[in-house]
DNA sequence: TATTTGCATGTTCTG
DNA sequence: AGAACATGCAAATAG
């Protein structure tokens, strides 16, 4: 019945054992890349992989109804559930808002309940339509997630939206398919943008408090849907399209809705909610999805409370996010970063007088080129061909755009053609960029006014600039360590997204990514703060401080490429903190807090607490098994050993800082060896704190070379000549290291000369290479012929590589031809004259003259030539003198000449 | 010499 | 793969 899976009643972290609270409490979490999803308890703020108790899969059944009123999915299965629903008599449920509403009407159960917050990386959560919907029978789902309440909800096409409590990764495309099961999956065909009136009133977006905004015609459509949740297929279909079409007048005079008729123009007033729809949920990538669902769902103005919503009073100017109008020539869909999003304020702002109605056309990041000095701003080539006035000279034509407060700026709006296509830009901006006091980052918004057309333009400030490594953006930009919390909220806009645990501004954050990728070190970049982002990180380092193996653990010693590991069957458990110590003698203490007295007790090393712990627990040492009984530290003595403790800590989370874990490649290990060999080794010194949680699976007081490196700082360092066993291993662990690097290379470098002669054997007539005349044989082209040719694959040519140094090598390499580029390339570089007089080449030239009668070289086989080289010192100087005449010649002329010389030259060789 | 302009090119994104 | 876009760079122009 209740879907609460006994597997998770509790916390994971036995030292917490936390009871599976109402739903709600398991808050931060991220996806795991074993498919499991992370989260951390909030009682003990430790990471754990989250089991999932309210089970909606399994507990189908039992676990969730529908509201027979409404319709609404309700969990009915777990405790946080249990004021939300009321079982009738008749069998069935209702829900909270059904019973509080009674009668005919059927109310809208569009308040959703506080339940969870999704990971913040949400790929996972929101992956791929396709992973969503295996065979994706249903077609276009929408998750929505109103990141202000934690909720998550599901779009079907039955108009369904239904809460999802507690949502384990994966489960979505499992609650996809059971819904699709239940609506007995239709087979319903998206359409492009035609929302109706009625349609617009069952858009069953969490931001809408129905009661204010639903038009009586969207409540009678939603009581079709109570009579027949499946049956509307025509009018459900279109729930979660499209753009969002309205025009409010202010939303606590309003509390009607009034739209248009189609998508085409989507107009605007100051307090019109908006939202984005199907074609948001199918364009964006998942991610997108998932950022873009914070952005658009936020909450409504509060017109049921009565009160006049003041933006500013409610701590954030509401962002209204609309789809832009589909028109102009282009009528190409916008990509989503360049939908408008727009604050009430800034409408109000901009439209001035309430007659007119403000259609925001489209937004831009700012570029760091576009807020240069430059004064270009390059505008989105779709945004431009649709929204500005067409254009057919690349000088454009001028352009004025009004700003919010009235001024009016003058543009030149032209493009520049690029690609067979265009690139368009407003030129001048650098005044107006002024101004506003605006960089990059930033987002300038494009609307316009009706009636009258007139452009205006807005601007959202992007987040706080503090500076921030690359690293850090690195990590950023992949989500490897965002925490919710990590843009603080400074300003307005960012203080929504913050709010909503969610980026403070979509299109900042891409920009962030991109030029986390494509700036150079010298470029301007954009600054974070980098503090907050360390927040769930070092919360999972806390974590990791506790994992210990499990007490009857016994480890599997493996020895892999002469290191020793130890493997442990079965899972690390979470113990509770404590901290070691070690003496001067050297041996090593373990203590730990009462949880009671908060006194400090000794305890034997191997000992691992698991949960609450007093003193009365102390079966070790009985002089200290009460509260009563006197601290056995000093109080300065442990006053000394805790700030060391914080210290090390706060050394780590320094260190964290600037090694973000995608950045820990080889060099970093490199760095770590020797920072181990040089380092803080060991822990010599009176009650010196030891680091002895690196790694899980390693135990307390553990002294491999994992466990005593310092994350950095201070300690004593081992001489750089020490031979102990640590640094030994250390510095052979770097020579392997460094053994690997240069095999790369070398290997890379192989690969690299390879394709060079596989392009040149493909590209290259075979024996064309010394056809040419002398001259062109100096380009790491011919190199490349000419190591064809040493390879053997082309027997026919003269082995102009051939060096006796390089053959003693290559005998000392088991006959292997070794090949240094650099080499090469100086060979080939130089005078052939002078490689020929050097490597004996022109006697070849005689030899083969005179035994084929040919004028050329080319047919002679090269390394035969090479190898059968007198060696002695009398051959060499006769072929020296043969040699003189045609050392200005070419290898053609030289051959000519020689042919009336072969017999000669051939002779004295003889001899 | 500094700034502007026009284009080319490399990178990223999208279908 | 192709389109879009950010930016680098060199030529042109202005001061």
């Amino acid at each position: 019945m209740a879907g609460m899976a006994a597997a998770a009643a509790r916390c994971m972290n036995a030292a917490c054992g936390a009871p599976a609270p109402g739903v709600g409490e398991w808050r931060k979490g991220w996806p795991l890349r074993s498919g499991g999803f992370a989260v951390l308890c909030d009682k003990c703020g430790l990471a754990f992989e989250q089991l999932v108790f309210c089970d909606i899969f399994h507990q189908k059944e039992s676990g969730w109804r529908d509201c027979s009123f409404c319709g609404k999915r309700l969990h009915c299965g777990c405790v946080a559930s249990k004021n939300s629903f009321d079982l009738l008599d008749s069998g069935g449920v209702q829900c909270v808002n059904c019973m509080k509403n009674p009668g005919p009407q059927p109310v809208s159960c569009q308040v959703a309940p506080k339940l969870f917050l999704p990971p913040p990386n949400n790929q996972r959560l929101f992956g791929k339509s396709d992973e969503l919907l295996p065979g994706r029978p249903l077609e276009s789902p929408s998750l929505m997630l109103d990141s202000r309440s934690d909720d998550i909800a599901i779009i079907t096409k039955s108009n369904h939206p239904f809460m999802v409590k507690n949502l384990e990764i994966g489960q979505s495309s499992n609650i996809l398919r059971q819904k699709e099961i239940e609506n007995g999956a239709r087979q319903i065909k998206w359409e492009q943008p035609t929302l109706s009136i009625g349609d617009m009133g069952r858009m069953p977006f969490l931001i809408r408090p129905q009661s204010a905004l639903e038009s009586p015609q969207s409540q009678c459509t939603r009581r079709d849907d109570n009579r027949d949740p499946t049956a509307d297929s025509t009018t459900s279909e279109s729930i979660s399209e499209a753009g969002l079409s309205m025009s409010l007048g202010i939303a606590n005079n309003g509390n009607k809705m009034e739209a248009t008729s189609t998508m085409e123009r989507p107009m605007v007033s100051p307090t019109t909610p908006f939202s984005e729809g199907r074609e948001l949920a199918t364009t964006l990538s998942p991610f997108q999805h998932a950022q873009r669902a914070r952005h658009f769902l936020t909450r409504p103005p509060r017109v049921a409370e009565g009160a006049a919503f003041d933006p500013m009073r409610d701590g954030f100017p509401h962002l209204r996010v609309a789809r832009p109008p589909a028109e102009g020539r282009g009528r190409n869909q916008l990509l989503p970063r360049y939908w408008p999003r727009i604050t009430d304020q800034e409408l109000q702002q901009i439209s001035g007088d309430s007659n007119s109605t403000i259609v925001p056309l489209f937004e831009k990041v700012l570029s760091a080129s576009d807020a240069g000095r430059i004064g270009r701003l390059v505008l989105p080539k779709a945004c431009a061909e649709a929204y500005f006035p067409p254009i057919s000279q690349p000088e454009g034509r001028p352009l004025t755009i009004q700003d919010a407060k009235g001024k009016e700026w003058h543009f030149q709006f032209r493009f520049w053609p690029n690609n067979n296509s265009r690139m368009y830009v407003l030129e001048g901006v650098t005044p107006c960029i002024q101004s506003l006091q605006l960089q990059a980052g930033d987002t300038v918004t494009f609307s316009r006014i009706e009636p009258g057309g007139k452009l205006v333009m807005g601007f959202r400030k992007a987040t706080n600039t503090v500076s921030l490594p690359d690293s850090q953006i690195s990590a950023i930009a992949t989500g490897s360590l965002l925490g919710d919390s990590f843009f603080s909220n400074t300003n307005e806009n960012l203080s929504i997204a913050d709010r909503f645990g969610g980026r403070p501004d979509e299109g900042s954050f891409q920009f962030l990514h991109k030029r986390s990728r494509s700036i150079g070190s010298k470029s301007r970049r954009l600054l974070m703060d980098n503090e907050e982002a360390l927040e769930l990180k070092l919360s999972w380092e806390e974590a990791q401080e506790l994992l210990r193996p499990a007490p009857s653990a016994k480890p599997t010693v493996v020895m892999i490429e002469d290191y020793e590991f130890e493997e442990y069957d079965e899972p690390p458990v979470f113990a509770k903190r404590s901290i070691f110590t070690s003496r001067s003698t050297g041996e090593q203490d373990q203590w730990i807090q009462c949880d009671d007295c908060s006194k400090w007790r000794r305890l034997p090393l191997n000992v691992i607490i698991a949960s609450k712990w007093r003193c009365a627990d102390n079966t070790w040492d009985p002089k200290s098994c009460s509260c009563s009984a006197p601290e056995e530290l000093a109080h300065k003595e442990l006053q000394n050993i805790l700030q060391q403790y914080e210290e090390i800590r706060r050394r780590k989370s320094n260190y964290f800082l600037k090694q973000s874990i995608p950045e820990m490649d080889a060099s970093s290990l490199d760095a770590l060896a020797t920072a181990a060999v040089f380092g803080e080794v060991g822990n010599q010194g009176a009650a010196s704190v030891a680091t002895t949680t690196k790694h899980p699976r390693h135990r307390p007081g553990c002294t491999c070379i994992v466990c005593i490196q310092p994350p950095s700082g201070k300690g004593p360092k081992h001489n750089p000549a020490c031979t102990c066993n640590v640094c030994m291993t250390v510095r052979r662990r770097f020579k392997t290291l460094m053994m690997r690097k240069k095999q790369r290379q070398s290997e890379r470098e192989e690969a690299e000369a390879s394709k060079r002669i596989a392009w040149v054997g493909r590209d290259e007539p075979e024996g064309s290479n010394l056809s040419r005349s002398p001259q062109t044989v100096d380009t790491a082209r011919d190199c490349d012929v000419i190591m064809f040719d040493k390879a053997g694959a082309n027997k026919g040519h003269i082995d102009l590589n051939f060096h006796p140094a390089s053959r003693e090598e290559e005998q000392q390499h088991g006959g292997q031809p070794r090949v240094s580029m650099v080499s090469l390339l100086e060979v080939a570089n130089r005078p052939l004259e002078s490689y020929m007089k050097q490597n004996g080449l022109v006697s070849l030239a005689a030899e083969q003259g005179s035994s084929s009668g040919t004028a050329t070289v080319p047919s002679q086989p090269a390394p035969m030539e090479s190898e059968e080289r007198p060696s002695d010192e009398g051959r060499a100087v006769a072929v020296e003198q043969e040699r003189e005449p045609v050392d200005n010649m070419s290898v053609d002329e030289a051959a000519c000449e020689n042919q009336g010389n072969a017999a000669s030259a051939s002779d004295i060789a003889a001899t």
